[in-house]
DNA sequence: GTCTATAGGACGATAGAC
DNA sequence: GTCTATCGTCCTATAGAC
């Protein structure tokens, strides 16, 4: 109920740049409480925008929910590229890194941002009913892992396929229990318990 | 666009079995879709009534959501105790079954009912959301099982309470992978590679 | 290219009749 | 125990101003 229309502190922005608005407010968002709980208006408003004016940048709901997968992705790539002194340009992971230094960086990086890592969580396991928007995106997501996984300890264990698969249940079961109770689990700890397991005679 | 009504079959049910009525649908479409996904519109047509009807047994959607859980959880452990040849009033774990067993008929159980483990690996991500309804729900049933498994194993390993984590840690994971693709994943077979790696020299 | 204004359809929930 | 009627909110789409 407002008087007609409150002016709000309207800015034209260039696309780009309103773009990268709508994709962090949308990933704060989403994080907070998943993408079924999201609501355009609130994105809009976060970004002193109206609703279609959301909707030109990003299509629909869904559009943006992709984008900000997208986004997420290349950033967490570039990061642990640069974490692991990869070259800037690096597509997959070298021959010559270990899958434990690998989910070592993987895992430090995760435990700096809860609310990214949530995210993934939330959506992770929303994706698993057929019609969700995301569902192929994590289907293909996981595909990729597990195969990356495998090539990086195939030819020096038994099973490889069998130990990416556990390698990547163990760091996605002790995310959950981590963002359930941040201040009671030591993500790292864990983890570090979970590779010596996983890791013994490699 | 219907005739004013479309006389429905309407039956007038007791409560007693409306409400079983109400939760066998209630649990088929949350483990289809999620908690977010589920219609009240959708489980009042499957049910034969009215959205206002169906609110009545329920009080709202966040109640049959609850009621689902609890229904589920009491079923689970029936069943599960029944497996384990345990007494019919049993409540927790008795000393005498290793943690290794329980987690084996556990795991044998969650094989044959995909729809029931999605909507407990949906709604556990689901609630990582603090608004979430069943945010209160998952975060004391993790609270009781980690509680639970760590002392089935206290004394007789370094750090029970780790092993614990990392037990339920892996159950979680391949769960996820399973359900995601459920031919390409045996999830008994997974469970005991990762089993042997946990409960070596226990 | 970017935005405002407006409308349609689906949802959860409530009040009150039968 | 079940219904009709109604409310407020949400996502999406379209028309058109700047």
């Amino acid at each position: 109920m407002e008087a007609v229309n409150t002016r709000r502190d309207r800015t034209r922005l260039p696309a780009a740049q309103r773009r990268r608005q709508i994709l962090d407010v949308a990933t704060r968002l989403i994080g907070e409480g998943g993408f079924w709980a999201l609501s355009m208006q609130d994105v809009a408003d976060a970004c002193g925008l109206t609703v279609p004016g959301l909707l030109h940048h990003v299509g629909s709901k869904d559009g943006l929910l992709l984008a900000v997968l997208d986004h997420r992705d290349a950033e967490d790539f570039r990061s642990l590229a640069e974490q692991l002194g990869l070259g800037a340009g690096a597509t997959g992971w070298p021959r010559d890194i270990s899958l434990a230094e690998a989910c070592e960086a993987l895992v430090r990086r995760n435990a700096t941002q809860p609310e990214i890592v949530r995210l993934f969580s939330v959506l992770q396991a929303e994706s698993l009913a057929p019609g969700h928007p995301a569902a192929a995106y994590f289907a293909a997501r996981q595909e990729r892992v597990l195969a990356e996984f495998t090539a990086m300890v195939s030819g020096r264990v038994p099973d490889p396929a069998s130990l990416a698969r556990q390698v990547v249940a163990a760091m996605d079961g002790l995310q959950i229990q981590w963002l359930r109770d941040p201040d009671g689990t030591d993500l790292v700890a864990e983890w570090q318990a979970a590779a010596a397991r996983l890791f013994t005679g490699l």
